[in-house]
Order: C-alpha cells, then structure tokens, then sequence
DNA sequence: ACGGCAAAGTGGTATTACCTCATGATGGCG
DNA sequence: CGCCATCATGAGGTAATACCACTTTGCCGT
C-alpha cells in the first residue's frame, strides 16, 4: 500500500474542470506537495487511473499533454518520470508558433540578443570558475571545427546554452534554450552555406564574450554579446541574399484565403479566441 | 469530401516516432503546407482518426498534447481550432517548472527585467498610435484603481502586456506573456498587502515609461522600465518581509521524501533523464 | 414571422483486450 | 561458484466500441 495519493483534502473536480484537467491538476498537486521531485516516477497509469477515478485513456491523454509541456517523460515499458537536471521549457510550442505566424529571422536574432545579452551581462557578474571552464572549452571546439559547419554550429548553440546556465537564473536559462532551439532547427539546413571567414570571425566573437565573462565584465560581456548577434544577423542575411527570409505565411501567400475557410468549415472566425 | 488531408507525400511513420507523435506530426504538416491556418477547424477526431489510420483515443491524446502547448484548442461540441490572435506560448509550462524548481521571486523580476527592457525599447522606436494610445488608457485606468489592489495588478499586467506587443516582435511578446503570467499568478493571493505608497509610485513609474515611449525615447523608455522593475522587486521584498521567499522546495522543505520514493516503485533513480 | 424544440455532429469518457518493451529474478551451464 | 541466458512480471502503447454531453442548426408549430 505504498501511498503517493493526495490523502485527505482531495482535489477532486473543482468546477468546469473535465476529467483530463483534472489528471493534471492531481499531478501539480502531487508536485506542489513536495511528493513528487525532479527524478522521481509517477504511479502507473492504471494505478493513477483508480487514484483519480477516472479511465486509464483519460490518463494518458492527460499525461500526454503534461509531456508535451515538458513536466513529464514516459518510458516504454518503465514508467513515467519526471525530469531531472536543469530546469527546461518544451521547445515544440515556439516551434509551432512559429510555423502558424511566420516568424521572420530578424525577429528571432532581435529576441535572442535582447534575451542573451542580459544572459551575458548576468553571467559576467555570477559564472563559476566550473561554467567559465565549459565556456572555454567550447570557444576552443568553434576554433577547432571551422571547417564542419554542422559541428560548428553544436559547438556554437552549446556555447550560448551554456553562457545562458551560466546567468545563474534558471528562468533566462529556460528562456534562451527554448529560443536557441528554434534558431537551431533552422539554421541546421543552412549551415552550410556559412563562409569559411564568417566562421572566423564567429568564432573571434564568441572568444571576445568569453573573455568578458571571464573577466567579470557585465558591460564588456553584454557589448560583445550583442554585436555578436548583429553581426551574424548580417552575415545570414547576405548568405540568402535577397531570397527566402520569412519561412511561413504570415499574410502573404495564398492570395484568397478568407473564403476558402468559410469553405470548409462553415463557422466563421472567431476574433475573440482566448 | 472537404479535403483537409495531406494528399500526395505521406506523412506516416518516421522511425522512432509513436502513432500518438503521429497525430501531431500530421498536424504539423497541416500547418506547414498552410492548410491550417489561425481561425481553423480542424477535422473532427474520428476523421483524423481514419485519415491518419490510428485509433481515436490516440487521437485525442495527441490532441491534448497540442492542446497543452497551445497550438490548438477544443470546445465541446463544436470542434477543435486553431487559435487566432496575436501568437501566444502556454504558460503552464512555467508554472509548472516554478513549481518543481521552486523559483525564487528575485529570479522572476530578473527575468522580466531582462525581457520587459528590451520590449520597452523596441517599443519605444515602434509603437503604433493605437498601442501607445491603449498604454495610455491603461496608465489612467492604474491611477484610477489605486484603492483596489486587484483591479490595480489587473492593469499593471495589461500595461506590461500592452508594452510587450508594442514592441513589434511577436517572440519577445510571447514569452514577456508567458513570464508575466507566472507573476501575475503568484500577485495574485498577495496584492492586498501593497500599500498606498507603494501604488502611487508604481502608477508613477508607469507613466513615465509610457512618456518614454510615446516620446520615441528608447533608451529612456529602458531606463524607466528597468528602475520600475528594481523598485517594484524592492517593495515586493518589503512586504513580505523577512518571510516566504522561496514559494516551493528547491532543495529545502520536506526533510524525507527520498525513502519514499524507492518503497513505490523499486527504481531507483536515474541520473541522466534526458 | 418568431420562438422553442429536436436531430445531427463533435468533443468527452469509460471498458476491455492485447501488444511491446524494460527489468529483475531465476535457473542452467560453464 | 559465478556468469549468462531465459522467462515472468509490470509498465507504457494502441485499438475497438459504446455512450454521454454539449452546441449548433434548421425545421416545425404556434
């Protein structure tokens, strides 16, 4: 009779709530208790399933969409956990988001360098001598693969993730890794396109934010950080020349969309959807 | 026969990826080609079921999986959409990941320090008439909530939000939203606390951000955001004194919850989750 | 012509049964 | 005696089916 329920004060079904909401407010319950922790595993889904009083697909539709927010992470045939390590945002939802509104590349290197500057600026002023070591290292690797634009570009996320744990805040941490990763999936088809100068002067930048850091200076770090980003925003630029920059719609394309979808669905838009 | 399906080029079954993936890779796809656009039904489960070729309860749990990150969202009885709106992140996510991690509040006001600077200075070199009109609005409506702290935190947030569209950038928009919500959320429960003082000089503080940006003043418009932020940080400690600052566990509370954790499952704990 | 009512469509849930995979125990073989 | 292979157990993964609940719409009666 291991007990991992809620015991008294249930949870149970506070109003409007449908039964798969209700399978995740049991699960933030469990985690605001303090009865479950990174690391740990949740009961069996049947287990859960008599728990909450609810059927077991309700469970798993439930569990699925606490995996799709990154707060849980099934094992085939083991169970589901959750997550330890450093705290980490799903990275899918901005991926989605992006593909539904067009983000366009110099709204995703503006966002970076507004959330990696301060990134940098904080971890001047907080890295550990462990975090400046990691820092060192992958400058090290970006100098050493110049001529593997994909290895080059694993090297130089790494560096940026790590410049981002090294702030010390594990919300910008969260925040930078979610952005980081949809630059990546981008930038992975194209890397190859990357001049062997580019690289280069890549590479020098990322020295120049590490020094800084190293150094414990906040503004020099945020300086460095920022013109870096201008900089490679610019080289991007100029490798796609005047061709694709937005990846998505946006309002372009499809000349007449309106009608189409009172085509095939019949409910006209809603404009107030929250 | 309203064809909403993928036609040519199947979708099916990339190695590795599970039917329930499935469903939100096919989806994807919908997006992708634009045969999905913001405002849309999507096919009815049961049809999605056939079209993919898996099961309905799958379905639906890939349904929840999109739903929890926000991509789409269900109303009973009519059908499941694609919100419209201007682009928006979930923020359970966060809360979630406060709640495991236990964020502390200074954690939070960095974070939106960083973000919501950057915003006002984007916003200040961009803002349109409407956008700084609606700050405006929401600057009076803060002086003339003064004597309720919940109406008052309600226009605060407004303001911030309204800031974070101005900006132009609908990525750093989203994630000052998400940020802000996990604020807004926490406030909340301890808003009546703040004192008179302390709203005039907020209200204040507002108007003068707003003056920025109105005034096309970027750098005092980041100027004036980053000492609202300080200040509010400041009196928000005050309040609560010397007491709760960490909200959940982080290492702290509950002395011992390890034991329990190997007398339900037998597993013990695996180090590299990722 | 208007308002209420009923039918169809859609998401929401429960049941049941089976499969696949991971894990640990167990027994045979070296 | 110890190592390795095999099997039993339990957990997640999926399918099929039947109903329920809500929303919307259009028809019918007033």
């Amino acid at each position: 009779m291991s007990n991992l329920e809620v015991d008294d004060e249930r949870v149970e079904a506070k109003p409007g709530e449908d039964s798969t909401e209700q399978v995740v407010s049991y699960v933030r319950a469990l985690i605001e208790r303090g009865r479950l922790r990174p690391g740990d595993r949740l009961p069996a889904e049947r287990e859960l399933a008599t728990q909450i009083g609810v059927s077991r697909p309700t469970v798993r539709a439930g569990l699925r969409a606490l995996a799709a927010m990154g707060v849980v992470q099934s094992r085939h045939g083991s169970g589901t956990y959750i997550p330890d390590g450093p705290p980490t945002l799903a990275t899918e939802p901005l991926s989605f988001l992006a593909a539904l509104h067009g983000f366009t590349r110099d709204e995703m290197y503006e966002a970076r360098r507004i959330l990696e500057v301060g990134a940098a600026g904080l971890a001047a002023g907080r890295a550990t001598p462990e975090q400046v070591a990691t820092l060192a290292e992958e400058v090290a690797s970006l100098f050493a693969s110049m001529n593997e634009p994909q290895v080059f570009l694993v090297h130089d996320i790494n560096f940026h993730r790590a410049v981002a744990l090294a702030s010390g805040n594990p919300i910008v941490a969260s925040l930078v890794e979610m952005v980081s990763a949809l630059y990546y999936e981008r930038r992975r088809v194209t890397a190859e396109r990357a001049s062997d100068r580019d690289l280069r002067d890549a590479a020098e930048a990322h020295r120049r934010i590490y020094q800084a850091i190293r150094s414990r200076d906040p503004e020099g770090a945020r300086a460095a950080m920022n013109e870096h980003l201008n900089q490679a925003r610019d080289y991007q630029a100029q490798e796609s020349g005047a061709a694709s920059d937005v990846v998505e719609p946006r309002a372009a394309a499809m000349p007449a969309v309106t009608p189409a979808a009172s085509e095939r669905g019949g409910s006209r838009r809603r404009s107030g959807a929250r």
